[in-house]
DNA sequence: AACTCGGACAACCGCTCAGAT
DNA sequence: TATCTGAGCGGTTGTCCGAGT
């Protein structure tokens, strides 16, 4: 028998979200946390697939995204997991907490295939050899980077990031998975935290919303352009926000408690409960000072650098690509 | 000024997996 | 154990916008 659809696609909406949609599926994660997406359009009344509720949530609307240009070291990051895990843009995610899977998807495909497709055809070497596996990457990786069956790749991915699927099922040591979980829930020593790092991720999720808003909000005077999240000063506070919001439905959002708005955003640890990779609960557990990097990490992170360098400014070199880009 | 083209990115689609029953 | 269903992932498409002609 056929799959039933995800939901009823009788008066589904489709297409972009309107502010007004995402201010109220933001006061609905907040209010329940995210997950049990079938519920959202129904309690909500958005009349929006439950898939694409959850993909609004995770892809845009979830604090703790950064968008904007890539780093050079991003850029790298990105380049040296896809050659070792392929398009697994989950778990290359996972890596880079501040980028949503799409966003790594649709960069690699419009940028760096395009870099690395031009940077082969002059036969330049991308990178030095990555460490072998049996040196570097811990089990889990290497499970996650060398089975072919789905199963596994989707374990591989869950367990990058968590440390007590590491350590339990694959004899990673605990140390190296927390070190790993660490960076991933934004940890100090992280390499990946560049040079804004002072400013918080979430400010500049909230700018993402803020700017959604400002575009919403006619009789407000459209906000002076500015580099989305690098400045990490949103456009308005979320009080300011969440008040000109309310005076322009007239106090009243459907189905949609809206006070709590300005609030909302202070509650990040409630909004950033991600299925997934940034499961609250145990990123909370997660120690505070910086643990020992795991041998993956530190190639990824010290040693990518210097590669990425290589990588981006195209130097010549000889031979060819010494480990497989999928595409 | 009008049109075309291509890049960038948001969103959708279909498949698979995992948990619940 | 088998089946069902919700959630997640990766591939693909659609749309917008700026650059070039």
């Amino acid at each position: 028998m056929g799959r039933p659809p995800c939901c009823d696609k009788v008066g589904i909406k489709k297409g972009p979200w309107t502010p007004e949609e995402d201010i109220i599926l933001v006061s609905y994660v907040q209010e329940h946390g995210p997950g049990n997406w079938r519920a959202v359009p129904i309690n909500t009344g958005l009349m929006r697939c439950s898939k694409s509720c959850r993909l609004r949530w995770t892809n845009y609307l979830r604090p703790g995204i950064r968008r904007g240009n890539f780093t050079p070291h991003e850029e790298g990051i990105i380049v040296h997991l896809q050659s070792l895990l392929g398009n697994r843009w989950a778990a290359i995610a996972s890596y880079l907490p501040q980028r949503t899977d799409n966003d790594i998807k649709n960069y690699w495909n419009t940028h760096l295939k395009k870099k690395l497709k031009k940077h082969q055809a002059i036969g330049a070497i991308f990178a030095p050899p990555p460490p072998t596996t049996d040196d570097l990457a811990p089990p889990s990786i290497i499970t996650a980077a060398t089975t072919t069956t789905a199963a596994s790749h989707v374990a591989g991915a869950g367990m990058l990031a968590d440390p007590l699927i590491c350590s339990k099922q694959d004899g990673y040591p605990p140390a190296a998975a927390e070190s790993t979980a660490h960076v991933i829930a934004g940890g100090r020593h992280s390499p990946f935290t560049d040079g804004d790092a002072s400013s918080s991720s979430y400010a500049s999720s909230m700018d993402n919303i803020s700017k959604l808003l400002n575009g919403f909000m006619k009789a407000s005077p459209p906000p002076p352009p500015q580099q989305q999240n690098d400045a990490g000063k949103p456009s308005a506070s979320a009080a300011e926000v969440s008040s000109s919001l309310l005076s322009s439905f007239g106090g009243r959002m459907p189905g949609v408690s809206l006070p709590a708005f300005g609030d909302t955003l202070q509650q990040q640890p409630a909004l950033m409960g991600h299925a997934g990779y940034y499961d609250e609960p145990r990123r909370q557990q997660q120690p505070t000072t910086a643990a020992p990097l795991s041998p993956m990490d530190r190639w990824l992170f010290e040693e990518s650098a210097e590669q990425v360098a290589d990588l981006m400014d195209l130097s010549a070199a000889e031979g060819c690509c010494p480990v497989p880009m999928m595409f």
